[in-house]
DNA sequence: GATATATACATGCGCATGCATCTATCAAGC
DNA sequence: GCTTGATAGATGCATGCGCATGTATATATC
């Protein structure tokens, strides 16, 4: 503790980080394991659905797309053709500019995507929401906001 | 809501997730760039780093290691192959089994991972436990604890 | 309207991961 | 001592990712 200029308690900072990211990974691996064996969907993929199922009129574009996920455009741009090719989705050109990519669920998308947000919620809800009373639930968000703000 | 046979109010279970999510990305997104920019690891390097940092008198394998990552163990096998082409760690045979490895912390390594103790701590202190008052702190553990038990 | 720059997305490439499998060694039972 | 099964770790292979770059289109400047 002598020598260094700057110390935040090192102990304290490595325990929460921790947890947190234990938490997190108790919860992501059960989510990961439940949507790939009843949907054969990976996360990244589930929430591009989502928001397409969330956004059923809206013209919905590869750049879109990239704010609803943690993704690079490069891997956006393989994930959405990889569930072209699953006929999930299809791609097309936008209306009023040639260059953009207009990716729209399929019947089938829209069947897997309903399916798979039950898996979802059933799986955060026993990983997580579960586990904590209404009072810690909103106690636990409003200091997860606070973090991710 | 009427149709489907549970519903654990799925608004509510994907909202905690996201803020769990949220939170969690923010943290390891800061300490991922500082821990890769100020000494070019990886989050689950640092972790094996830390583990050997801790554990300076025991005999180390790779199963060991493997408590203390969350990885598959080809991948930790490789882990602690480029570790080792750093010069960061050395693999030698463990005393009383000619199957296992065991790893050993060099010099370089040792210094490194004080090093980025220090990056760690910093990065988590300003994303995380900054940002919380020292109760709030303690509740956020309390509360994350129960979803990671 | 021709040139320059910015934008939207796709592709080449290298890297880390997981799964399945392989090799080498240990431990038991005979 | 030899066979059988278990264990430690390494390797082949396929997949998804990010970075750098490429192609096509749009927009701004002259």
């Amino acid at each position: 503790m002598a020598g260094s200029p700057v110390h935040h308690d090192v102990a304290a900072c490595a325990r929460a980080w921790q947890t947190l990211r234990m938490a997190h990974a108790r919860v992501a691996e059960r989510l990961e394991e439940d949507l790939e064996r009843e949907c054969g969907l990976a996360l990244n993929e589930f929430d591009v659905l989502l928001y397409l199922r969330s956004h059923p009129d809206a013209e919905t574009r590869i750049s879109d797309l990239l704010n609803a996920v943690t993704l690079s455009q490069p891997a956006l741009s393989r994930l959405v053709a990889r569930l072209e090719a699953r006929g999930l989705v299809v791609r097309s050109e936008a209306h009023h500019d040639a260059r953009a990519t207009a990716v729209c669920l399929t019947d089938a998308g829209a069947e897997l995507i309903d399916r798979a947000i039950e898996v979802h919620a059933a799986a955060v809800h026993e990983t997580l929401t579960g586990k904590l009373s209404d009072a810690e639930q909103a106690a636990l968000l409003q200091l997860l906001s606070q973090i991710g703000a």
